[in-house]
DNA sequence: ATCGGCATTTAAAACGTTTTGAGTTTTTCG
DNA sequence: CGAAAAACTCAAAACGTTTTAAATGCCGAT
């Protein structure tokens, strides 16, 4: 393995103006800098990325912590956000360094891995309110990554998108098309995500003068189960008044709505409309629904470059308020959604 | 951070001193060793992984690759072992890094981690023969374990369940229930596992004197739909004779057999047996199917501590010959399975 | 009392890099 | 031409650990 040393022998320079001729400083000539390069590139030098990092104190590795449910087993979304954020990473010459957490207690993972002294940050997803490892972290100075935000005004990086729009849009997509009885078939309202869908949701019908009975908003973990049995309470009128649209969490919950639909003899979108919002997995695509489902839409994947980058510059001293971005998920309208059915817009029982 | 040197400070003895208390060294005396202790608990001194890297060679990081299909999508397999590895390298002080591969060539992966050197070695899974990940590590030297071996007879550490032995098993059993007609419905057969299981099946079969048409033996990825349409085609005679029993690479697999024999109006076991190689993968549990299933069971779960140990006394300088595991599944017989109906024994048409 | 031998401890070198502060050469300008 | 400024280069320290080689202290034996 060559070194600076090497280099530097061979033309009877210092390890110092090697080292600086190589990570471009401007203070070495123009002709000291070529010649290095050349006997660098010659004899294949790679700096030794450890001793660099005893030096600078950073080690070029970030970690991320894989939450287990209590099923034992990793949401969905796990694989997609660890795919594109190793590729990201990479691109900038990071590690990541995986834990998954069998723990109660949040933080203790994250813990056990800061005593190594081995890591430059983290990135966390799955915020939920005021989480415990905001507090953890910031109070001992670790830089880290958000997916999503925990609350509504936070001081650190993150990526995410606007979740009470993705209601809003939803609902408003709607009730243009005169719905008035719209149900929410949220996800897991422990996490902050939830809580904004469910949020927008309400501001939304209340503005658009709905009535919405709580039967209408339901929220547990996302499964094609939960979407299955929960519309067909809803559309069978077991609970009472039936909704006209709903509006899902996932695609996972739009299939199992889709499949009491269908149990029911509901035809989408003549007597049902549906909307979901997609994360874009490639094992679930909205496309291939039948009819293709009319979605909020914001890939996962498209998630995971900003995030590894927000963490990088930040570790590398860049302003958390500065790395912060909130985008809009797209409302895309395919055939799932049309006019609201004949008797649908019927005053309430 | 707490260091050697503030230990040191604290106790007035050498760095080198300290250093050789926390490590064991026999020449330290047990109060000095005992003093040491104490203040490295107290302050809660960790090694420095990097420096202890810079000096010894050693990182105390292991590399896992995780291979994306070509749909982009991980096997299910993969989350398992991630958890079991995480938690069982960790009770050694070891760390995961991870990355997913998404190129064409296997190795170009784990050269561009190697490239970092910061890597003790590398966890590696789903062999196939000859795999080009061995020669490549081999070649550089790196220690790996493998999961599972590539071929018959490997120079290298692994821990893996014998694959002929499951098919040998599961024929026996059937053999003795008296089915003259057993099918395979086997894993993608790029896999060294499958082709082990496949000679096995192969094997069991010819011991048994039964005639099995090429026809009754399929191989593809593992998945609900496969064993579906695999099993209704031959279930249905549309393929000739039918099987009175299946072999089954995973529970997947199972399942969509099940569907199968279900829409066929088949009834499992009296018109048909199955046994299914059970991986033991929490969100989908063979006891749970109707009728529970028989299987071949080996929890992947219980193949992540071994595998964290071989790897890390390997690159303690254990010998390989002496760190390779092969264990046999444990046949477990619920009621999927049983006699061979009337009319099953029948000779081939 | 001195020596050898043993147990224990220490100082210092080493790993390969970055960076500080100081030195040396070259250029610029009066 | 000379001095100040600019441009370039260097030696050495630092990062935190392991390890080599040397030193210290203690003991019993000479």
């Amino acid at each position: 393995m060559a070194t600076l040393k090497d280099i530097s022998a061979e033309l009877g320079l210092s390890v110092a103006t090697v080292s600086r001729a190589l990570n471009g400083f401007p203070e070495v000539s123009a002709r000291t800098r070529a010649r290095v390069q050349d006997v660098a590139d010659r004899i294949g030098y790679k700096p030794n990325r450890i001793a660099q990092r005893l030096v600078t104190g950073r080690s070029g590795m970030v970690g991320f912590i894989a939450k287990l449910n209590a099923d034992m087993t990793a949401d969905q979304t796990f694989l997609e956000i660890l795919t594109g954020l190793t590729a990201a990473l990479a691109e900038r010459d990071v590690d990541l360094v995986l834990s998954v957490d069998q723990h109660d207690d949040p933080v203790t993972v994250y813990e056990r891995m800061l005593e190594r002294g081995i890591l430059d940050g983290f990135i966390l997803n799955a915020p939920v309110p005021n989480d415990p490892r905001v507090a953890f972290l910031q109070a001992r100075g670790i830089p880290f990554v958000m997916h999503g935000q925990s609350d509504p005004e936070v001081h650190y990086p993150f990526y995410g998108i606007d979740n009470r729009a993705v209601s809003r849009d939803a609902v408003s997509l709607l009730a243009t098309l005169g719905h008035r009885r719209i149900a929410l078939l949220n996800g897991d309202i422990n996490f902050s995500f939830a809580i904004d869908r469910e949020e927008g949701f309400r501001e939304a019908v209340a503005q658009e003068g709905l009535n919405t009975p709580e039967a209408f908003i339901g929220h547990e973990t996302p499964s094609e189960s939960y979407g299955y049995t929960e519309a067909l309470a809803m559309l069978s009128g077991r609970r009472g008044a039936q909704p006209t649209a709903i509006v899902c969490g996932s695609t996972l919950i739009a299939a199992g709505v889709m499949r009491a639909a269908k149990d029911l003899g509901l035809s989408v979108p003549s007597d049902l409309s549906l909307i979901a919002h997609d994360d874009a997995l490639p094992q679930f695509r909205a496309v291939n629904f039948d009819p293709p489902l009319t979605v909020t839409r914001s890939p996962l994947r498209d998630a995971c470059s900003p995030l590894a980058n927000h963490l990088i510059d930040h570790i590398a001293g860049g302003e958390a308020d500065t790395l912060q971005t909130q985008i809009r998920a797209e409302l895309i309208v395919r055939e799932s959604t049309g006019p609201v059915p004949k008797g649908g817009t019927d005053p309430w029982p």
